[in-house]
DNA sequence: CATCCTCAAACTGTCGACACTCGACAGTCG
DNA sequence: CGACTGTCGAGTGTCGACAGTTTGAGGATG
């Protein structure tokens, strides 16, 4: 209800919480809070101007996002990742694609293979003339789709858990690519085998597709680690 | 039930909110709370004569297990199931599993298999004198284990939460099994093709169990929704 | 008889306050 | 000199209160 610390003041009465942690987010996608650093509850109210309730509200959302951990009587701590964790996470998101795709295969219909076509278009889009986490935001929502495509909404909150830790892990590392036209074109090859409707070729396509993700962020995630 | 390493008795000092979250969790897997019910917290925290605050949180701790849903300004509702989205949580587990055991044939050690072998035999102890929620926990023990030994431990992580949502699901729909000895033979099977060290056997077991498991909880349920 | 409006009760979101715990630091005693 | 103890500040866990919102009952209206 107190002024904001700056000239937005968009209505704040409106679910506090959600904008606490959508700024929290932002902050630790900006790298602002060193990996293990403690977040002290009263001091993150005292900057974001509210009490400590939503405040404490917000890094539980985070928490369950997997952006936070906490500790009885201690409080909240900044994730941190080792690149074997950040494999793991790799590797079930393989195990989901891969049955999405399959599921896919047996569904497509040409509706989802328009929105995948034109998603893919965004992305060559964004990849001339876009910010590199544009490039990762469209990357990721082409892979959504496959996901919200297979039918199973369990298996896309599973994945948009998967999603939040891999981003932070990503911008930890920095850049992804050094071509941003890979992005959208190392996603063609999924698209060939979905029109082709054969589960096999679309497992082994995202397969291929991912693995090479993987083996590069988790590469870069692991030297990073040791400087 | 749980001894601290000197035998003293564990304090009882742990948080309200995890008591209150675990007394919760036993009154809606009794079935205590309708589907669908308006949860008050107020309500909520003079029946355990405590503040709102604890309740809040371990509200959102069990929204966060997919066990209630909230709604802005409106507040907390037990988790209604449907009998599709039952079967999206199979599915799920069915795509988690299959490549748990895929992993688990390339690396399965002497005590793993020591390990699984027990859990079968307490399996098949508790079939013969356990309750319907002794079998179950078994049983999701059983194949919590092969997730562990997988090595992958955000998909144990992920697996848990589907477990959360089965276990649900299973006591709202009353007993599972007619006949309780086939609760630990039917993992057999499964322990069988593991040994065989074969990724595609060991898929082809977990497959057939988890199918035949699928089909009739939520065959079950389907027919408790109709009612 | 159905519909809209009014209003009070109930409830959630948020706040500020207090008690208790944890960790650090310094002082004390062997 | 080292181990133990008391104290202090910082921070979390919990509480009661207030304000604004939602809900549902009941009366007014067409």
């Amino acid at each position: 209800m107190t002024t904001t610390t700056r000239g937005f003041a968009t209505i704040q009465q409106r679910d506090l919480v959600n904008q606490i942690a959508d700024m929290l987010t932002e902050a630790l996608l900006k790298g602002e809070f060193a990996p293990g650093m403690h977040l002290a509850e009263a001091q993150l109210a005292r900057d974001f101007g509210v009490s400590r309730a939503p405040v404490r509200e917000a890094a539980r959302l985070l928490e369950s996002r997997g952006m936070l951990v906490s500790q009885p009587r201690r409080g909240f701590f900044v994730r941190t990742f080792n690149a074997a964790e950040l494999d793991d996470v790799y590797d079930l998101r393989l195990c989901l694609e891969r049955h999405a795709v399959r599921l896919l295969a047996g569904k497509l219909t040409a509706e989802m293979e328009a929105s995948l076509d034109a998603q893919l278009e965004t992305m060559r889009r964004v990849a001339r003339d876009g910010t590199a986490v544009q490039q990762i935001e469209e990357d990721v929502a082409f892979h959504r789709m496959l996901c919200e495509f297979s039918g199973n909404q369990r298996l896309v909150r599973v994945f948009d858990e998967l999603c939040h830790e891999m981003r932070f892990c990503i911008l930890l590392i920095g850049q992804l690519y050094d071509d941003p036209t890979q992005v959208a074109e190392s996603h063609q090859p999924v698209m060939d085998a979905l029109r082709t409707r054969d589960p096999d070729a679309c497992e082994a396509a995202i397969d291929y597709h991912i693995g090479i993700a993987q083996q590069r962020v988790v590469e870069m995630f692991r030297e990073r680690e040791t400087s």
